[in-house]
DNA sequence: ATGCGGACCTGTTAGC
DNA sequence: TGCTAACAGGTCCGCA
């Protein structure tokens, strides 16, 4: 379920468990997710302790004193923190132990996510440096966002989810976020007024707040490993609300296909 | 250079 | 009820 917030709350809930902790076993049952795991993972992390953990774009980075190891949930990956001893299940693919006895678990039915070492500056690793800036910085802004759309002809809501332009607008909030700013997700990116971008950027920004506000709330849940899906369901206002009434004008939410992805919007609110 | 479609996987659900 | 097809929160790659 990993979109920003998500992984922002992964890593809020995972870290006072990991931080500063000795890791004294790393198990890896499925080498081949999206890649390789790299093979001199587990003799990396053996005897080492995580110094800080970060997140950049849906990329977590766990600091060591020899290098970082870079983790992506994909679509279908998830962290837990459980005791030692917890039998692992059909996609549980890695786990690293601490002498704590906790273990920090890697589940991912899909095996899109991803692990990498790098002993380089993690902001130059091949997958991070390209990436757009982070959305709740200041660095994204109108004026930013405004400059960049010029002359593309793609939709805006394809637009605002490429990584190079801005990083964490994932298919649910870019739909969300297209919804609160009154734009419809189909007009072209280029074709969009500074002012609408205005409302734009303030709409990313309010929505992925309020959604790390409540992924909060289920700290509880990722940490002890039974994560209740569907807490910000109720937050939605236009994704997965097919022919449901606009909350605004009471207008049916469509629903068309953008970029090969569920896109929802409300014709009478969206220009 | 930009933009699109395909690919990677498995689980769940809708539809016949 | 049982099988099949479509679809799911991401994003990289290659081609036009």
């Amino acid at each position: 379920m990993p979109e920003l917030p998500e992984v922002e709350t992964t890593r809020r809930g995972i870290a006072p468990h990991v931080i500063e902790k000795l890791i004294s076993k790393v198990i890896i049952r499925e080498h081949k997710l999206r890649w390789q795991i790299p093979p001199k993972l587990k003799q990396n992390l053996q005897d080492q302790t995580f110094h800080k953990l970060e997140r950049r774009a849906k990329y977590l980075i766990f600091h060591t004193d020899t290098g970082f190891m870079l983790l992506h949930l994909g679509m279908s990956g998830s962290l837990r923190i459980v005791p030692i001893g917890i039998k692992p299940e059909k996609h549980d693919h890695v786990d690293i132990q601490f002498t704590t006895g906790q273990v920090l678990r890697f589940r991912d039915p899909r095996k899109f996510g991803s692990i990498h070492w790098t002993t380089d500056e993690p902001s130059q690793h091949v997958l991070l440096h390209h990436l757009g800036p982070e959305p709740l910085s200041k660095e994204f802004n109108t004026n930013y966002l405004f400059q960049k759309s010029r002359k593309r002809s793609q939709s805006v809501k394809t637009f605002i989810m490429d990584s190079r332009i801005v990083v964490g607008v994932g298919n649910i909030y870019a739909s969300e976020s297209l919804f609160l700013a009154g734009i419809h997700p189909k007009r072209k990116a280029g074709n969009v007024s500074l002012e609408r971008y205005e409302l734009l950027v303030a709409a990313i920004k309010t929505v992925l707040k309020s959604a790390i506000k409540k992924g909060g709330t289920t700290l509880r849940d990722f940490v002890s490993g039974e994560g209740k899906p569907g807490y910000f369901k109720n937050e939605l206002k236009a994704y997965d609300r097919s022919d449901q009434p606009c909350v605004v004008c009471g207008n049916l939410i469509k629903c068309i296909r953008l970029g090969q992805r569920s896109t929802y919007y409300c014709n009478c609110c969206q220009k």
